[in-house]
DNA sequence: ATTTTTTAAGAATGATCATTCTGTATATTG
DNA sequence: CAATATACAGAATGATCATTCTTAAAAAAT
């Protein structure tokens, strides 16, 4: 009988190869997915915190033996820098996404703030967000890891004022990096009142002045 | 030789007792200092984080003796809790004071940015706000840790919805605490940034803004 | 079939963790 | 000077930690 395999060694999940025709690769073949393993890992951090999640417990939730962890990883450093990029990928991509262009900047802004919300929001095991709430702690005592928020909290702050500019808000350059730097702060501050247990509806009307003060200030 | 005492026996270092006529408790005096203490727990919790942060550190850091960090605090999340209220009572009650009212609404919620501002990046090695990026990520999985953090966020942004409503701010409530809970996050947003390595020069156009989103409301 | 290569399962290791315990020092009280 | 009370210093404890190592299993290659 012969068996399709779904995927073929690659570091990450990125681009499926194609079924068929797939070399397999020598040894015994994995008996963990990567994405899932991923996805435990995300969830483990992102519940219990960096120094609170232990390898025992995130061999156990992403069925990961001890073994292959440090062999593709380099230990748990590596590993949550890997739950980190796939965080980034599966969960704020899609929030980022919804910045637009698509409708009016309000329209934009609002589905962006939607889309924070209810990832802070979705489930009450991982309240608030992986960036915001646990890579921030660790960032205060370990260098790689602060370098590593930095980028992140970059890359969403250009990715609003690019939004902005669109819309030529901010006639002055510095006045656009001010707003967006002040709507990724509203997003944070979003995410770090969810992880104090905040619900989606205690949380919509922020989002909803953050959306009328930006707008506001496009006029 | 007659000794004069600095402090009396009590739980927290709230009001000095008067030097003279102290009645010395029974037993060998203490060789640490409950003040200096708790100052030296906030300085270890934030830097390292509550996982991060052991027992021996904290002990060398505070000067305190193992037993005594037991007899007193129950053990470390009691000690946690308790530099977390000294945190609030040095730290973040000045800032919350510089709200006033004392000026303009616009005078009063500069200081208060600009103090915020300047918590979360005056000492290099405790960046960021010990609630905000610290007390926040344990949250995540420990009950007690969650309730206080909502009881600490509660605070903040009843404070500033106290200050606007002195202002006339917001003409339904609704409004009002949109708003201030709106300007809270935007402080934590301020505090998470300054955990990645930003510097006060970067944080202040985010200050601004802020300002001018909150006073644009206003009118 | 044998060899080669990769993964799996889990024991072993040594460090570090939070907490408790033991004995001693330093004070007041009687 | 006892007796009592509190704090100290640090050893002891047992659990848990991240990491490494050892041996067996499962596949392709020869």
């Amino acid at each position: 009988m012969t068996v399709i395999f779904e995927t073929i060694r690659s570091k990450k999940g990125e681009t499926m190869q194609p079924l068929t025709n797939a070399p397999r690769p020598r040894g015994r073949p994995r008996g963990f997915k990567i994405d899932q393993a991923l996805d435990a890992a995300v969830h483990v951090f992102w519940q219990e915190g960096y120094n609170g999640a232990s390898i025992d417990r995130l061999c156990r939730e992403t069925e990961m033996p001890r073994a292959s962890l440090y062999q593709e990883y380099g230990g748990k450093e590596g590993l949550f820098l890997a739950a980190i990029a796939h965080y980034v990928e599966t969960r704020l991509g899609p929030v980022a996404q919804s910045l637009g262009p698509v409708g009016t900047l309000e329209e934009d802004l609002t589905a962006f703030f939607e889309a924070v919300v209810t990832l802070a929001t979705l489930d009450s095991r991982t309240p608030g967000c992986l960036i915001s709430c646990v890579l921030a702690e660790v960032a205060g005592a370990n260098g790689t890891f602060r370098q590593e928020l930095k980028t992140r909290f970059a890359a969403l702050e250009d990715r609003i004022a690019q939004r902005l500019e669109h819309d030529g808000i901010g006639v002055e350059p510095k006045d656009q990096t001010a707003l967006a730097g002040m709507l990724a702060a509203i997003a944070r501050g979003i995410m770090l009142r969810a992880r104090s247990g905040a619900s989606s509806a205690d949380l919509h009307p922020i989002a909803e002045a953050a959306v009328q003060c930006a707008i506001a200030r496009g006029r």
